[in-house]
DNA sequence: GCCGCGCCTTGATCCGTATCAAGTTCCCGC
DNA sequence: GCGGGAACTTGATACGGATCAAGGCGCGGC
């Protein structure tokens, strides 16, 4: 076979490669994924797959947000993981889901057959101890945000959650790191198990402290990281989300 | 080698087959875990670890009852699992401990060096897949106790956890589910995220509804699990808890 | 340009749980 | 049995966030 190099290889735009497989897989582990991958787009608002439903596929997202989602009888939701680009959605040895999974915004998936990415998984130990890594890593990301649910004033969830954003999507810029919401204040609310009113009333005060600067609703700029981080209750460089 | 048969081993009091190795394990798999295992007793109320210390060991306990929690500068805390017997703690690929491990009872632990057990693991297929299995099904018990955190009453909270005490620990007598509560009003709190008053008025509210009945504040009998269930806000018969 | 409809903000009030404060019961050692 | 302390219960009050209720803003359609 003659392969381009890995890093040029037409699989680079699929970050499956910085999630579940790595830069370091071999260009045989790339090929074998390349054979079984197929992309698709999901419009903001629809759903992905619903809980119990038969889930044929794992799949890493390229672009935009989803969600993971749980719901009781009477319509209370809460959202219980959040998907952002590289973020990989599945289990591979899981036949049915279990929680919805709803397009947040636009999004694009990379899908993989899921018996056919189990059974590379089996034969292949690097991609299967990133799998468990990043199972682990989700484990560890679910129990910090048990504690934000449990513990945290609704001050503290919200700047708990723009510092996740500020890190995985902000753009440094002379005035500090800038980014745009990918959730609504609904979608917010029902990641931190607040209201959508003491949301909004919230980013309202961490404005007015100057905590964060804002154009609109969604577009925020947060000019130091660290008052933002003093204000989420975190003393630490905590290491929340999957 | 002469070895009895597998269920009458010396390791039947060890519960790891049932968690990290189980019954389907051949003998061969039983002897490299009896060659690194060792016992040991943490008193009521005792550290067994503390976040970010070196994690020299896995284990599986075998009585009592251990937590995971996770706290605050400020000394807020929450309890991010509950470890009952046959639960598995600790990760063999990870050095040190992510949240502090408390015994809650006097807790009766067996260990396995953790190096040893993690070669294990690569060269076992079968461990190797439990392990996998445990922590899906740990992040799942995870990601429901968010919802729990996150949106349901303090009523439907206590509900919940009693639920889960009785489906794990309560036995069946004529009159019901009968078990001893192995936290305190505090400990509950701290898993539920509420404050021990609320929880003790709660389980006043769920005696006086005739939903369980009490010898003590620790001897519950629950004479209806679905009145129970009920009250907790689960509609199915859910899966909560490692 | 202007209309309409989500999405967001802000205000007023209510309610569930936290907080503060006594008591009471249980349990363990002597 | 008796004393002491931890765990628990119960009451009174405070307060944060939910709920109910108007608007306001922004953006896409025509």
């Amino acid at each position: 076979m003659e392969l381009a190099p890995l890093a040029t290889r037409q699989c680079q735009d699929c970050p499956i490669r910085t999630r579940a497989v790595c830069s370091r897989c071999s260009d045989d582990e790339l090929v074998a994924l390349e054979e079984i991958k197929f992309y698709r787009t999901y419009p903001a608002g629809s759903t992905i797959v619903w809980a119990g439903d038969a889930m044929p596929f794992v799949a890493s997202v390229v672009s935009g947000c989803a969600s993971l989602t749980r719901s009781m009888a009477d319509g209370r939701t809460q959202m219980v993981g959040l998907l952002l680009q590289s973020d990989f959605l599945g289990d591979p040895s899981r036949t049915e889901a279990r929680f919805d999974v709803t397009a947040v915004s636009n999004v694009l998936l990379c899908h993989f057959d899921r018996e056919r990415f189990a059974r590379l998984t089996e034969t292949n130990a690097h991609v299967r101890g990133r799998l468990l890594e990043m199972t682990l890593d989700e484990l560890d990301a679910a129990r910090e945000w048990m504690l934000l649910l449990g513990r945290k004033t609704a001050q503290e969830k919200v700047a708990s959650l723009l510092v996740i954003f500020a890190r995985r999507l902000g753009q440094q810029t002379p005035d500090g790191l800038q980014f745009d919401l990918p959730l609504t204040r609904e979608a917010m609310a029902n990641y931190l198990g607040l209201t959508l009113e003491t949301v909004s009333r919230q980013v309202a005060v961490l404005r007015k402290t100057g905590a964060i600067r804002t154009q609109g609703a969604r577009h925020m700029l947060v000019p130091d990281l660290d008052a933002l981080l003093g204000a989420s209750g975190d003393d630490d460089d905590g290491d929340v989300l999957a």
